[in-house]
DNA sequence: TAGAATCGACAACGTGGTTGACCAAACCGT
DNA sequence: ACGGTTTGGTCAACCACGTTGTCGATTCTA
């Protein structure tokens, strides 16, 4: 709420000296994540892979490259396996992974990333290590670790959750 | 891709020297923004509204005290009028705003918070600054201003957009 | 005053998620 | 070895949130 503390009468909040809104924190948060996501997004497409989408690259980081099965999947992504085989479909409808029968468990599937897939992630890595160097060249390594380091402090160390757009739905 | 650079060969990035794999970066942001604003919803749902969304959330706060119509929300959260259109729906469904008539322009309707709405939006903000407060008192006060200069310097200025669903899309 | 722009709404659709129901295969205790 | 329980994958129905395209009504403007 941009007037909603335009000046606060009395605010005593800890460390709220000079500082701007606490709400901008969070918003802050979300457009350094998302400025990322969507340079490399951006990255990736003029590198070949215009239809990867955010929800098919974390689902790609999860799939690695020793493949899941679908149930998984969904356990790594924090979303029903149900999901987890919706979002399989669309990746193999894209020639991103493949599923294979498990020799020694018929009910099985695995899912792998086929060679394109795996250029994909190869190419995020190395986007992801330009656009964090290019953090550090705004703000000097030290600042960029220190970030890291604050919030890998402060975030519930419950291994990461990433479905992103899920969440936001319940 | 946890494995993707368990040691690499020759990692000669900026700022490689002992840091964690650069993807890392994002994950974080995401987990800073969505632990803030998964406990905000906690907090709230606490406090009697059991049933803002962050969607919500973010919509009230973007109609604000005076109000706006459709059209001007959808540009403010950076989505379609239609898109804002059915928010507004859901908002004016729990009681959280009104649509009333603007007697100088027959074409537009003014969305405006209900003193529901107005609750929620104050309540909000003081949890926003409790859950600021706890990032201070966990990494000192400097730690988290740094932190919060540091985000500003490096996204893109272009005025916060918060269509967190709907740019995973598309 | 006619033509252009604007506002709100409707409809059809895409994506990502949820539950519930099922079948087939695998595991396990008697 | 056989019947009951788990587990893996899929189908179906549904919801939230977004998109385009269309359209009628109103207002602005040349």
């Amino acid at each position: 709420m941009p007037e909603s503390r335009g000046r606060q009468t009395g605010g005593r909040q800890t460390g709220d000296l000079q500082d701007g809104p606490a709400f901008e924190l969070p918003l802050l948060l979300f457009a350094g994540f998302r400025s990322l996501i969507d340079e490399l997004h951006t990255e990736l497409a003029r590198q070949g892979h215009p239809d990867v989408r955010p929800a098919y690259g974390f689902a790609m980081q999860a799939i690695g490259r020793e493949g899941v099965t679908a149930t998984e999947l969904g356990r790594r992504l924090g979303v029903s396996k149900q999901a987890a085989g919706k979002t399989v479909d669309r990746l193999e409808h894209l020639g991103y992974v493949v599923r294979v029968d498990d020799k020694s468990d018929a009910r099985r599937k695995l899912i792998q990333l086929t060679p394109h897939g795996l250029d994909a992630l190869r190419r995020s890595a190395t986007i992801f290590e330009d656009l964090r160097a290019r953090w550090v060249k705004a703000l000097g390594a030290k600042r960029v670790r220190d970030l890291e380091a604050d919030l890998r402090a402060v975030v519930p160390a419950s291994g990461f959750r990433l479905d992103v757009a899920g969440w936001f739905g319940t």
